[in-house]
RNA sequence: GGAGAGGUGGCCGAGUCGGCUGAAGGCGGCACCCUGCUAAGGUGUUAUGUGGGAAACUGCAUCGUGGGUUCGAAUCCCACCCUCUCCGCCA
């Protein structure tokens, strides 16, 4: 959520930076309601005030035994029209409300204008893409033959986008798993959560998948609870609604969890293998920091989960998303993506984004700023370390050799307890 | 799921028959003073949000949430949420 402070002092500005995602934003409208609902405010506000001090009068001159009556119906008059300020006022309040809350995240300056992916930048590629003497299998093929997954009977059981791992690949995704909170604990300084899978709207909006991206998730029938899309949901939101101390910040905060996504709007959209399934696993980071140290926050985040990729041994690239790009409650976004032979291509593994206090502002996340001694909102970042699946998929497509065998990367082997599938 | 108790500021805790109570008192925090150091002591200060104002300053709202009664609600009524205790059920 933008600060309408912000949007009333420099509306051009906040335009022209919208304009850089899509030229059909705009914060006119925006202006104009706030506009009448300070107006009303201040009505209602003096209203009430000169109600507050008639009934206190009523109240001393019926201790001196004073007739009121006359007086008493004229702030009853008062208070119907108060009643009716007030209808408006709420009315006014939820449209700014509602209207701020389906703005999208202004970019940072430094996110590279365009309007879809092409104008995205590399920033930088890491690793050799390797060149095999035999055809590599996808991944969708090697697995099943393996007998270590089964999107046959994934779809029997439940429906398309869903796979059974089994065998060594149960035991391949627990090693993943094991292996990226290992380090992020260890080395790089994260605490672990695991957090409800299940939260309430509050929490989705929180972080902004509420209220416009409401198709996109599973939601449960009979009570207000949503399947988390991702741990980035739980994990914002702990604080939300607090003022934490600046001296708590940095807060590092890593999670594994399943995340369920509907992918609405994705029909036809890599049906095959374990690249968009409506179930994966994924260790999530997430800080929240001060305002002053979030784009080295930002960028560190980011290389934490590089990291792992660079431990796997696998070969990936740096992007900086563009404007049209970047997710909604985004202001600056890297995705690193990994080598996926079966693709020919880079695969977005990771997404690692820098929130601002947009975010902040919607789950009111406060710190108290040591030197105004004021709550300010903090800034929120994060990123996938990484997504489980995609990096199930790249090692068996990456580290896949002759004779159908996988050979684990050493970093595994020992969470895994083995060197190779067979 | 059934029965009961309760939800007040960072924390603890008052709040009488509804009326200067945004809220006593204590603890904690901060600032200053005193003291050779420490300990103790003294004084002051210390909620959040949202408006108005160049500023000084100031209005309004908030006592779990939302309604209602009333001239006036932290105080009364209703609904909901949450916490605790006991019983039941259960991985």
């Amino acid at each position: 959520m933008l600060d309408i402070k912000l949007i009333r002092e420099n509306p051009e500005k906040i335009n022209e930076l919208l304009q850089r995602r899509s030229p059909d934003l705009s914060v006119n409208e925006i202006l104009e309601i706030d506009k009448q609902r300070r107006e009303l405010q201040v009505k209602a506000d003096n209203l009430r005030a000169q109600r507050k001090n008639a009934s206190q009068d009523i109240g001393k001159l019926k201790k001196e035994g004073k007739d009121t009556e006359a007086l008493q119906e004229q702030v009853r008059q008062m208070g119907e029209e108060i009643k009716d300020l007030e209808v408006q006022e709420t009315e006014l309040n939820e449209k700014q409300r509602d209207m701020l809350l389906n703005i999208p995240n202004i970019p940072d300056e430094t996110t590279p204008v365009g309007r879809d992916e092409s104008a995205n930048i590399v920033i930088k590629t890491v690793g050799e893409i390797p060149h095999k003497s035999f055809e590599i299998k996808p991944h969708w093929d090697i697995g099943p033959e393996l007998g270590i997954l089964d999107f046959e009977r994934g779809v029997k059981i439940s429906e398309s986008r869903f796979t059974i791992y089994r065998g060594a690949g149960a035991g391949l995704e627990r090693a993943i798993i094991n292996f990226f909170l290992e380090v992020h604990t260890k080395e790089h300084g994260y605490i672990e959560y695991l957090p409800p899978y299940l939260v309430n709207s509050t929490t989705m909006t929180g972080t902004g998948q509420l209220p416009k991206f409401k198709a996109d998730m599973y939601k449960c029938e009979e009570e207000d609870l949503f399947l988390i899309p991702t741990a980035e949901v739980p994990l914002t939101n702990i604080y939300a609604g607090e003022i934490l101390n600046e001296d708590d910040l940095p807060m590092y905060m890593t999670a594994f969890t399943p995340c369920f996504r509907r992918e609405a709007g994705s029909a036809g959209k890599d049906t095959r293998g374990l690249i968009r399934q409506h179930q994966f696993n994924k260790v999530e980071l997430v800080k929240l920091c001060t305002p002053e140290t979030s784009p080295d926050e930002h960028e560190k985040l980011t290389c934490d989960a590089e990291k792992i990729l660079e431990l796997l041994e696998l070969p990936y690239r740096r992007i900086a998303l563009c404007t049209g790009d970047i997710g909604f409650s985004a202001q600056k976004c890297y995705d690193l993506e990994v080598w996926l032979p079966s693709s020919g291509c880079y695969r977005e593994i990771s997404s690692c984004s820098n929130f601002g206090d947009f975010q902040a502002r919607r789950a009111n996340l406060k710190y108290r700023n040591k030197a105004t001694n004021k709550p300010e909102f903090l800034h929120t970042i994060n990123g996938s370390g990484l997504a489980v699946g995609r990096t199930f998929a790249a090692i068996l497509e990456n580290c896949q050799q002759e004779d159908g065998s996988i050979l684990i990367p050493k970093v595994l082997q020992k969470y895994f307890g083995a060197e190779i599938i067979k």
